[in-house]
RNA sequence: GGGCGGUUAGCUCAGCGGGAGAGCAUCGGCCUUACAAGCCGGGGGCCACAGGUUCAAAUCCUGUACCGCCCA
């Protein structure tokens, strides 16, 4: 069979993709194998693929192949997540261009939209996934919608209640007016923006003409003040603690009062206190019992009905009524000027909340909500990692684990949205009527008193009254309180699953630091406390994936490199390889697209390493052979020393992949393949299949195939595509590479004689190499060369000298012991010995002198630096014996090649003197 | 404001107590029948800066500068 002269990769990822999908390859296996799992994390079933996705499921594919070859039973989940807001954006944009909104549409045809868009958009991350080569258990796939995982949220919503972890309370939340929801902490993104600080005067309310100036970053919210605050002990405001102001525009009268939160150092000194819209002051309107004001209505525009309740009256109302909050900072700067109580304006840099989802700036919002009572559920979770239950990796993160599990807060999980899972709770229409209020188009909302009746499946009757007009809370959950659940809820939980009790806890999940608080910490609550055990064993935190400046991709900054343009044009392997490479530890990943072509150029030599092969096979070793040719006594230097080789790449390759140190696997096998396996063997090998060397063309065949074989197993978990194309074209008809064990580490491979004398063969061939290049010898052109050097180290060259003929073009060679060394030569020297070009009178003495000064001076620097720190009593006493031991043998080793280079250059010198 | 991380060859990055490395780029020489997506060889770095610990520091500690991230 013949390859193409360079790897296509287009055709092959297609065809064995498929394949290994049709052999029921990527489900566990059955045996006796310790169990491997992993829950991928589920991308957004609308999304597409990035960056982030991909590197994400490479490292997991890696581990999983890995693991499956090395005779675990991998399961290996897939699956998408409903992500609430973000699809039920997309979806209101998309009826927008129709002229619709979702109210016009009402709940239940809303939601059969998005329904329909899922069905539409929701496998497009998947074939994307399957693009990638990911090798999960597709028939295990789940959506976090799905009946059997809607359960779950059910059970565990009402197990929180029943334990009350759980409670409907009104607080103060972050809320999004363009969502129309309110968020939890970490769904608001802080930016720095630049703002102003506006400096108000604020009169005393005794009719005299005293005042106080208040700096606020939010001027409009004065509508809403219930107090102003000083710090106690603030010189400025001693005499005014306690007095009443009235303020401006709203004529209201508050108090004054002392608290030590206030910064004295922050503008005046003197704070407004907003109770309703700013979480500081919703704090100290606690403490000192202030009124809280909601001043805007669910879109942040200024809801007039809230002034008017509490019998408050003037112009002002209706002059602010329905603006919004940027249309009332302007009107309440404007006002506050034409009356004179604005005293200045300075540019002032603040840091604003954002909405993940859509950008719009946060409003703190008072309205009830669901929270979870969240320490209960936080200590155990601290708890697993600190006792060593989960190992985090890097462990670094574990830092920003633990300082955000100990300063959590209660987490609201209520959504005002329509997609996602609606609360499982109930209000009677019967004896809690006064707390629903009915609004348009058969929407209610509840009052922050409304009793809920938290029940599994739906009740008919109320247990208060026995009344049967039953209405559900019409909030959805939070996306992540499923997410929370995913890695048992998607083996079945509640229910008691083989599953369950084979692959939980999973062993290892694979993520980005960004999710770390939003996902992982919640799914180490929920797991501990639904299943009493960790939901995973270790969990392995990779890098964030950036442009080469290192700006995060985004749409909107338009240096997004889309993962499929990169694999179509680069391949799926050499994307993976660049991937796995650059996944080092603790650091984020520049992607230089450039990298990729370098590991695209590896594939090749690898594909072309097996045409080699191939084309030597001559049919002679597509059958099993008996015995492997790796184990035989019969070898020679090159095929222990490549052996030996193996046996190392191996084990490092093992201690890297168990390691998570994705990097350094990618790395070994790279050099070992190309600069080893390629470099040398190949190239030595020649020698064996044309009869030169060895006495058995058969053996040097198998081992040929036998070590590419170990060579694309070894690397089949990174490129799975090219390996399996060569695995099966290597000998035909046979099982998938996917199947096979792999390699192992065999004790009586590892040779450190052989490696010992090929290093120093290699290193004779480099050295004439280097010679041949330096005196400008063609390369074509044999040549002489003269070896001094021990009888061990000659009689080693002398037996491989096929080698130097074929590899350095050396066309005879004397090996002397002794005597004088040649005159006007190019010197080299390897260990201990002495390698001699000499030099005919075609060839340039300058050059040759001018080089081996210019070596001489590099050694003479080692021999300088050496000599210091041996003469250094302090180092010969205290450093240990073998770093000493060491240092002498390079120092002898730096002696005696100065000595003979010196010699070389003054016997050059000589024949120039003569010259001139 | 608090915390974390980074600063190593032109670029992208490993290394994290004992001789400064890789890939790409670059320079010189090669169409040597696996591969020009290749082969052979070379050049290039006071490892950000300043102190300290140590016999020994790119590597550990302290500080400074710049960059990035997280939390408030």
């Amino acid at each position: 069979m013949q390859l193409e002269k360079a790897y296509s990769h287009k055709d092959i990822e297609r065809k064995w993709y498929s394949r290994w999908i049709d052999s029921g390859a990527f489900k566990p296996t059955k045996g006796a194998g310790p169990y491997f799992s992993m829950v991928i994390p589920p991308p957004n079933v609308t999304g597409s693929l990035h960056m982030g996705h991909a590197l994400n499921n490479t490292l997991q594919d890696i581990m999983c192949r890995y693991k499956r070859m090395d005779g675990f039973r991998v399961l290996w989940v897939p699956g998408t997540d409903h992500a609430g807001i973000a699809t039920q954006n997309v979806v209101e944009r998309r009826i927008a261009a129709e002229g619709l909104t979702r109210a016009q549409l009402g709940r239940e045809k809303f939601i059969e939209r998005v329904w329909s868009w899922k069905e539409e958009a929701g496998n497009a991350i998947l074939n994307q996934l399957r693009a990638l080569g990911v090798s999960c258990d597709w028939a295990h796939e789940r959506f976090t919608m799905d009946e059997g995982l809607s359960r779950a949220v059910r059970e565990a919503f009402v197990r929180l209640w029943e334990d009350n972890l759980l409670y409907r309370a009104e607080r103060l939340v972050n809320w999004c007016p363009r969502c129309k929801t309110a968020l939890s902490d970490i769904e608001v993104i802080h930016e720095e923006s630049d703002g102003s600080l506006w400096h108000i005067r604020y009169p005393v309310a005794d009719g005299s003409s005293q005042a106080l100036v208040v700096a606020t970053t939010r001027p409009e919210t004065m509508l809403g003040d219930t107090g102003v605050a000083v710090h106690p002990e603030d010189e400025r405001y001693q005499k005014l603690i306690g007095r009443n102001i009235r303020l401006p525009i709203t004529g209201r009268i508050v108090p004054l009062i002392a608290d030590a939160f206030v910064d004295r150092e922050f503008g005046t000194g003197a704070l407004k206190i907003t109770p309703g819209h700013d979480f500081n002051d919703f704090e100290m309107g606690e403490r000192f019992g202030l009124e809280k004001i909601s001043i805007f209505d669910a879109d942040a525009r200024i809801d007039a009905a809230s002034f008017l309740q509490r019998g408050e009256a003037g112009e002002w109302i209706e002059h602010y009524r329905g603006k919004d909050r940027f249309e009332a900072r302007k009107l309440v700067v404007s006002d506050l000027t034409e009356k004179g109580f604005l005293e200045r304006i300075e540019p002032h840099k603040l840091s604003v909340g954002h909405c993940y989802r859509c950008q719009t700036i946060i409003e703190p919002y008072l309205t009830p909500q669901w929270f979870v009572n969240i320490k209960p559920l936080a200590e155990p979770a601290i708890r697993a990692v600190r006792q060593g239950n989960i190992h985090i990796i890097p462990e670094g993160w574990s830092n920003s684990y633990f300082a955000w599990m100990e300063n959590i807060k209660d987490w609201c999980v209520s959504r005002q949205i329509w997609w996602g899972h609606q609360i499982p709770a109930w209000y009677c229409r019967s004896c809690d009527a006064r707390n629903i209020v009915d609004a348009h188009a058969g929407d209610y909302l509840l009052t922050k008193e409304a009793r809920p009746i938290v029940s599994r499946s739906v009740p008919t009757v109320c247990p208060q009254c026995g009344g049967h007009d039953l209405v559900q809370d019409p909030d959805v959950l939070d996306t992540w309180f499923s997410s929370g659940l995913w890695p048992f809820s998607t083996l079945g939980w509640p229910g008691k699953t083989e599953d369950l009790k084979s692959f939980y806890p999973t062993s290892t999940l694979v993520t980005a630091f960004d999710i770390l608080f939003f996902w992982v910490a919640r799914m180490i609550m929920m797991g501990l406390k639904f299943m009493g055990e960790v939901p995973f064993r270790d969990v392995y935190i990779h890098a964030l994936v950036r442009d080469e400046q290192g700006q995060k991709m985004s749409k909107s900054k338009g240096n997004v490199i889309d993962p499929l343009d990169v694999m179509a044009e680069y391949g799926t392997d050499a994307f993976r390889f660049t991937l796995a490479a650059m996944a080092a530890m603790g650091r984020d990943i520049k992607l230089a697209e450039d990298r990729i072509g370098g590991y695209q150029n590896f594939v090749n030599k690898l594909w072309n390493a097996a045409r080699f092969v191939l084309m030597n096979l001559a049919g002679s070793a597509n059958a099993e052979p008996a015995k492997r040719a790796l184990e035989s006594t019969h070898l020679g230097l090159a095929d222990r020393w490549i052996r030996s080789r193996l046996a190392s790449t191996i084990r490092e390759a093992r201690t890297a992949i168990d390691a998570y140190r994705f990097n350094d696997y990618a790395n070994v096998l790279y050099q070992f393949t190309w600069h080893e396996f390629c470099d040398w063997y190949i190239e030595m090998s020649k020698l064996s299949l044309n009869g030169t060397v060895g006495d058995d063309v058969g053996r040097s065949r198998r081992m040929l195939v036998e070590l590419l074989e170990q060579i694309v197993l070894l690397m089949h978990p990174v490129m799975p595509f090219v390996t399996e194309e060569i695995w099966q074209v290597l000998r035909s008809g046979r099982e998938s590479i996917m199947v096979q064990r792999y390699p192992a580490v065999e004790a009586n491979w590892v040779d450190s004689e052989a490696e010992n004398e090929m290093e120093f063969l290699m290193g004779v061939i480099r050295a004439i190499r280097n010679l041949r290049t330096e005196i400008n010898c063609p390369p074509g052109k044999e040549i002489k060369v003269i070896f001094h050097g021990s009888d061990v180290d000659l009689a080693l060259l002398r037996t491989q000298m096929h080698y130097l003929r074929s590899l350095a073009r050396v066309g005879s060679a004397d090996y002397l012991l002794s005597g004088d060394r040649p005159k006007g030569a190019a010197t080299a020297v390897v260990g201990s010995t002495e390698i001699y070009l000499p030099l005919d009178d075609l060839i340039d003495l300058d050059e040759e002198s001018a080089r081996l000064t210019k070596e001489v001076g590099k050694i003479e620097e080692e021999i300088a630096r050496v000599r210091k720190k041996l003469s250094n009593p302090d180092f010969v006493s205290k450093a240990k014996p073998e770093i000493i031991q060491k240092e002498r043998e390079r120092g002898s080793w730096y002696e005696d090649k100065i000595r003979t280079l010196k010699g070389s250059l003054e016997k050059i010198q000589e024949i120039q003197a003569g010259r001139n």
